[in-house]
DNA sequence: CTTGACTCTGGAGTATGCTTTATGGTTTAT
DNA sequence: ATAAACCATAAAGCATACTCCAGAGTCAAG
């Protein structure tokens, strides 16, 4: 794997889906470190901000705020003091999301099993199933 | 489990933690049905709105919108067609979350264990270590 | 050396998901 | 019967997360 190792915010932009105008914004929400500049004011990055880049588009995936995911990746700015912890208590959350989530899938395909056996024009059972999840 | 059938927006509140305003929102959006009303006007609530109210909690919670739980939701609406091809695509996606979930843990347990061992000055690995998520 | 693509900053605008405010009717307990 | 608590609508306001200008500098190609 080659990462060229200095490229201008656009390049940045096309390689990872993400707009120039977002990549500015979460370096003003500190997501993104303050980038290098070049002596005529251009941001440069580096594969790094790649990775950066991508861990946060696929956490917002997951549904976590940008405040969360600041928090996630400062994790790297602390003195690895706590930074067990933390990852731990991270980790832990997310337990609980997968657990969450496995339960509404089963919940789903339950449904989806009971609407393909019942008749066309029966009720869909599809709120009685959802108390399970509760 | 014994609901009393007829309940005031306000109960409805108390028992879900969704506050009254959210309450008339969600009815707005659709992620409701419009409320029976008593003559003066009152919304009135059932079990069952208890029960949608708190999946709509946990789907936020997962880090769905309110437009993509309509649509989970919108699937008691339809006619039971094609309801368990909707259900299987959404267990779907969220089998794909899950996925991710699972990764990101990994990384952040994988990053607990370095940061463990590794001396309080160390730089932290986090970024290799989110390499391994893309 | 100029055209066009790219970048900069600062600020305004937008969509989502609430939350608050203003104004007024209803119910219930004393 | 009246105060306190509850409910109604409509509209404005707010936080988050972008998204889109305006006005201006930078740079590579022809």
């Amino acid at each position: 794997m080659v990462y060229r190792s200095a490229m201008k915010i656009g390049e940045l932009s096309k390689t990872t889906g993400v707009s120039i105008d977002t990549i500015r914004y979460y370096e003003q929400r500190t997501l993104l470190p303050e980038a290098v500049r070049t002596q005529s004011g251009y941001r440069q990055y580096s594969g790094n901000d790649i990775t950066r880049l991508k861990f946060i588009v696929q956490a917002k995936e997951l549904g976590f705020t940008l405040k969360e995911i600041s928090q996630l990746l400062g994790i790297q700015s602390s003195d690895c003091r706590d930074v067990k912890l933390i990852a731990e208590s991270k980790a832990l959350e997310m337990e609980g999301r997968i657990a969450k989530l496995s339960r509404m899938k089963e919940v789903l395909l339950e449904l989806a099993d009971k609407c393909g056996q019942s008749g066309n024009d029966d009720p869909c059972p599809i709120l009685k199933s959802l108390e399970e999840l509760t």
